[in-house]
RNA sequence: CGGGGUGUAGCGCAGCUCGGUUAGCGCACCUGCUUUGGGAGCAGGGGGUCACAGGUUCGAAUCCUGUUACCCCGACCA
């Protein structure tokens, strides 16, 4: 009996029970919003893990790591900053613990009081420019460009499993420059490579741009932000990078010497992106009968599945299934082969199904008599039955064709979602029987978007890089406007 | 912190309105036989302080009071 699924988000849940659970660590309320990340969830966050640091390392980063605990006053330096983390964050006010001395169980030592209390650290800006600030004297020691893969608490209100969790795995890149211009290219460069990793590796579209102020990073003169959408027509902001000025650089004194000899502050950029990439990859693809995994990140890309009566045609099988899992493998195609007997085969091709993986082959006595193989394709559930000559060829062709295709699939629904307004009455009827991206008119001032938030929900999730100058009028204040922004309903 | 909802077996739930044998069902688990090209069938079996505390009653999963936990919706939030 298949599951049923409903593609709706309140049910995304059913799909991540492979992937992940939620923190289930006894009456302690205080870890609610934490995520257990399954070894079949933690495997796609290790293909994710694996390509962007290459994609890293590819333009000049090199990793670092940097301490989880942050002293207090670190965050008074860059007030901007602190104003937009105050309100979640951890803090570590005692290092001991003792026996209760009416006998039940622990408490914390009074007498272990920190003297400055520690954060948790909610992101790392703080801790790392007051390490830079010993780094980087001259010239010669910029640009630095560095990166940590690092777990990160906030204390949300409110968590959301993927998308929003108290603690939660991330990727933060944090890079000083001598000028402006440079440190700009590389808040941009990497905006571009979270693109590419969405695009290309994800199968996601997005849309890429600037932030409207009122959305900005907490310290930041810019964010810019790759924009997916879901398939439910919510938007999800899947990774930003932020020119963050010489905000932080004067909070914690990091100057150089200039060629010239000058003393000056260095300019800095921050970007990073999280395990949430794994909530969009679900929202983005998945179908009523589960996962659908781009090939580029499932965890295997194959599964084979045996068919027999007796336990002796399995052994006849798997002799096959060996050459053909040998061939595959020599071309990189990673696959699993499933010949647990205490499986039925029909509960097997249900199960890789709602797992996502992107190719099942089945093979069974006919097959072994007639050369052949069944083939089946986890994004369009098609089946055909195949020669067993050059099945790697075949097979590595197919993977190619499901990213591609996988893509093309999510590119038309985002598209088919764009809706251009006029008027703030058609921005209402669209947002609240189509949803999607929007895009319209907006005089540019922080007043309307609240107002626009506060009445409909939607928000400017990005001015588009690509976004053509074209005369308009706001579509709420009628104010001159030169280019249409792009709103949502977000995540 | 407000507004709703739910706590019954590992998981998902019914039973509660209107109190009454030994608290039930599906999945999962164990044993046996038959099965295996789309989540197997039959037979047997194990597993529950009905969230917690107090009260009403001859009798409480069921009614009353309190507590607690979780979920959803808000406020909050790169």
């Amino acid at each position: 009996m298949a599951k049923e699924l409903t593609l709706r988000s309140e049910n995304y849940s059913q799909w991540y029970n492979d992937l992940v659970t939620k923190a289930d660590l006894a009456e302690n309320s205080a870890v609610r919003g934490c995520m257990v990340i399954k070894p079949y969830g933690y495997a796609i966050w290790e293909k994710m893990h694996d390509e962007l640091d290459r994609m890293f390392k590819e333009t000049g980063h090199q990793n670092a790591y940097f301490p989880l605990f942050i002293p207090k006053s670190f965050f008074s330096k860059e007030a901007d900053h602190v104003k937009g983390f105050a309100k979640e964050c951890a803090v570590v006010t005692h290092y001991r613990l003792k026996n209760n001395p009416d006998g039940t169980g622990v408490i914390v030592d009074p007498d272990a009081k920190l003297e400055e209390e520690l954060i948790v650290r909610p992101t790392s800006e703080t801790i790392i420019w007051s390490t830079y600030k010993n780094w980087i004297h001259s010239y010669r020691d910029l640009p630095l460009l560095i990166n940590q893969w690092a777990n990160v608490v906030r204390w949300e209100m409110r968590t959301r499993l993927f998308l929003r969790t108290a603690e939660f795995l991330w990727q933060e890149g944090h890079t000083a420059h001598a000028t402006q211009q440079e440190a700009v290219e590389e808040a941009m460069r990497m905006i571009n490579i979270y693109a590419t990793f969405a695009e290309n590796y994800m199968a996601m579209p997005v849309i890429k741009g600037c932030k409207s102020a009122n959305e900005r990073f907490a310290g930041a003169l810019d964010t810019y932000t790759i924009e997916a959408l879901m398939q439910d027509g919510k938007a999800l902001q899947s990774g930003t990078s932020h020119f963050l000025g010489q905000n932080f650089a004067k909070a914690f004194d990091v100057q150089f010497a200039t060629k010239e000899g000058n003393l000056e502050y260095v300019w800095a950029t921050s970007w990073g992106v999280s395990t949430r990439l794994m909530g969009a990859l679900i929202m983005a693809h998945s179908d009523d009968n589960g996962l659908v995994l781009p090939p580029r990140l499932a965890p295997y890309q194959v599964v084979i599945v045996p068919i027999y009566k007796k336990i002796e045609q399995l052994a006849l099988i798997s002799n096959k299934v060996n050459e053909i899992m040998a061939v595959l493998r020599k071309r990189g195609i990673s696959v699993k082969y499933d010949d647990n007997d205490n499986k039925k085969p029909g509960w097997k091709f249900a199960e890789y199904e709602l797992k996502g993986v992107p190719v099942r082959l089945a093979i069974g006595p006919r097959d072994l008599e007639n050369n052949t193989i069944e083939v089946a394709r986890r994004d369009t559930l098609e089946k055909s039955v195949q020669s067993m000559d050059n099945i790697d060829v075949y097979i590595e062709d197919l993977l190619e064709k499901i990213q591609q295709g996988i893509y093309q699939k999510a590119f038309d629904f985002r598209n088919k979602m764009i809706t251009k307004v006029d008027t703030y009455d058609e921005f209402k009827e669209v947002l609240a029987n189509k949803g999607g991206f929007i895009l319209a008119h907006w005089d540019g001032t922080t007043e309307t978007e609240l107002k626009i938030k506060e009445e409909t929900k939607a928000t400017i999730r990005c001015i588009p890089f690509d976004a053509p100058e074209e005369e308009g009028k706001c579509m709420v204040t009628g104010k001159p406007s030169k280019r249409r922004v792009l709103f949502a309903l977000a995540y």
